[in-house]
DNA sequence: AATGAATGAGTATTCATTCAT
DNA sequence: AATGAATGAATACTCATTCAT
């Protein structure tokens, strides 16, 4: 019951501050918008700032469990691995992104860094860090440009995409979105491809 | 000398924008990194919303004219047009980021449809059009997913890298962010490729 | 048992009041420092306001019973009763002062009119007009400044004390309290000397 | 202009504190008392406390003047000297008394320490000072109680009776106010007579 | 045109009081 | 009786906008 407010609370905050922002946001809006009046707000959370902390590490926490929980680290020494761990991975961020698309749009905006204090920011690195080692073992058979480059330019794509979606300026569904993965990964397939074919010409 | 402090006040405007956003800056903050008084302000811009379309509108039409100004349109029946015309468009969008980091930052922000007029709105479309359509004869001899998909892909890479960029998360120079460029092409490639190689299958 | 909750939130009220203030006290600070919840105080008393002045009362009683309980009328026809009488006075406000440095302090605020309710400023009065009788009595053999005149001067030398002493102006122990009366008595002193000698030039 | 409002900023703030005390005085009441909106309040003073703080320093300022302005130090070697300096002193302290009650009784309120800080309790010193440093020359000659002791006394004898007469217990004009003095002077004076009579039989 | 003091509606936060458990 | 979560009016403070100079 107790919990149940916080939930709601959590979930309206998250809701109206992907909406409008933090500052855009009031606070009473957020305790309205979860069927509370503005003093209970208070008494889950300190202040505005704990609150939109809060409703980061929660979303971000749930996105790292939809991304991460139970994906199996890709053998790489077997062909089709690297790019069947990726279209896993981007089927899971399409799956989040559907399921919540408040909390997706709240993660990508802009002007996190001014309120988010140092757990929420550790949580944002404990879940970069994984993807990260993965795709750095696939990458660094290869060659090219740093991994973080590449991740860089793969996440962006996946929210470019749906960013492009949210104003309008595209129209697609889930299959649509799961089939851009497959273009996603050309970003990634030469590299991996000649890790896989080509490694006797490295040694 | 007017025009002179209207500069000034939109340049400042920009720049306190990109680092708060809409709601998080104040008018007189404004006005003060303008190094004008807070009334002053207002005999230049209506209000603070007139302000931030002005703002935007400024920012978006100097982008409009670094991606777009003298490109000719690539004929693409020549091999490798497509591609040096993709490359092309990505090193100007280089230089804009690299020369406008806060306008980069800025238009790249999420909440604006909250207070973006008609006029602003226009101006994206009127940015986006032209590179729209040449994608469009690009892609089209091709297949796959539609063009808005690829565009949205490659547009949100490079908004991932610079924004990766700025955050910390790696480090890049002008070469490395040409260099990625080349990545990114490989989202066209295959259909551009097969524009150009099978064409007769199509006619 | 009962009692016991209500004898704990009126000496939790009046120790938070004597430092912060009514103004500056919160009702779960009060609840809080008597150990019981918020809800809990107000089963005993119905408002914040209600119970300052119990507070108030309770304080004042004891300050009452203190100075007054078993306090003979002095016999003014004795050379020297008037001064021993002074002397037990002042020697029981040193007792409550040391005993009750809250009730002390708090009795002394300034701002008490605002909230008091008539039966706390009947109380207030009930305290004041034994001394005050005696006083006169004292007083009149002599002439001089009015009564009320010379009490405000003692108790407010009194209250000096115990503030100068509160804030750390001076340093006191109990001995120190009590040569203080000596001192203090030499306000009264000549008109009560003359009072006892003279008496014959009066006649 | 622009001092006069801060001028009435201080003096209405000194009246509202001095009835109602710091909490239970609401900003915009000051700033209503003053005759200006609530926000130019804030163009003067950054907050409420700071307000307390200049009112306090403010009132103290103009008492210390008021006191210790063209005081000269007394000759002690001269028979009466001692005695028509406290008279002075005492004239004064009606005077301020008199003409600025607010900020008599305001000074005099319990729960500043909370609220002061560093600067203006260093004026606090700097009003005590000097005329304790007399007091003490004064009083060395006697022996008897610590200097402090009878400041005390005396300070809080003039408190008792400005309060009283505030609190309707007594009514006095000005020559009773300065006869009071007289009786206070009692206070100091056997030391002091002792001082000028019988120095001889300390050498 | 330029200034910046002045305004007061608006926002974050507190707190006396109620009430379901 | 006791609890402490819930309420919403009240309060400190901010800020877009105006306006006298």
């Amino acid at each position: 019951m107790v919990d149940d407010k916080r939930r709601r609370l959590l979930d309206a905050a998250l809701k109206v501050f992907a909406e409008r922002g933090f500052h855009g946001t009031t606070v009473p809006e957020v305790a309205a918008a979860a069927g509370v009046a503005t003093g209970t707000l208070y008494h889950y959370f300190e202040h505005k700032q704990q609150l939109v902390n809060e409703v980061y590490r929660d979303a971000k926490l749930r996105l790292r469990g939809t991304l991460l929980d139970g994906l199996p680290d890709p053998d790489l020494d077997k062909p089709g691995a690297a790019q069947a761990w990726f279209a896993e991975l981007w089927r899971r961020l399409v799956t989040y992104a559907r399921a919540e698309p408040y909390a997706f749009r709240f993660l990508e905006m802009q002007d996190h860094v001014e309120y988010l204090d140092a757990e929420s920011r550790q949580i944002e690195l404990a879940t970069l860090t994984p993807m990260f080692s993965v795709a750095k073992r696939v990458h660094d058979r290869a060659g090219g440009p740093p991994t973080e480059v590449l991740l860089a330019l793969v996440w962006g794509a996946f929210v470019g995409l749906v960013k492009a979606s949210r104003l309008g300026y595209l129209r697609i569904d889930d299959a649509g979105l799961v089939e851009a993965g497959d273009i996603a990964w050309r970003l990634f397939e030469r590299e991996a491809t000649k890790a896989i074919k080509k490694p006797p010409k490295r040694g």
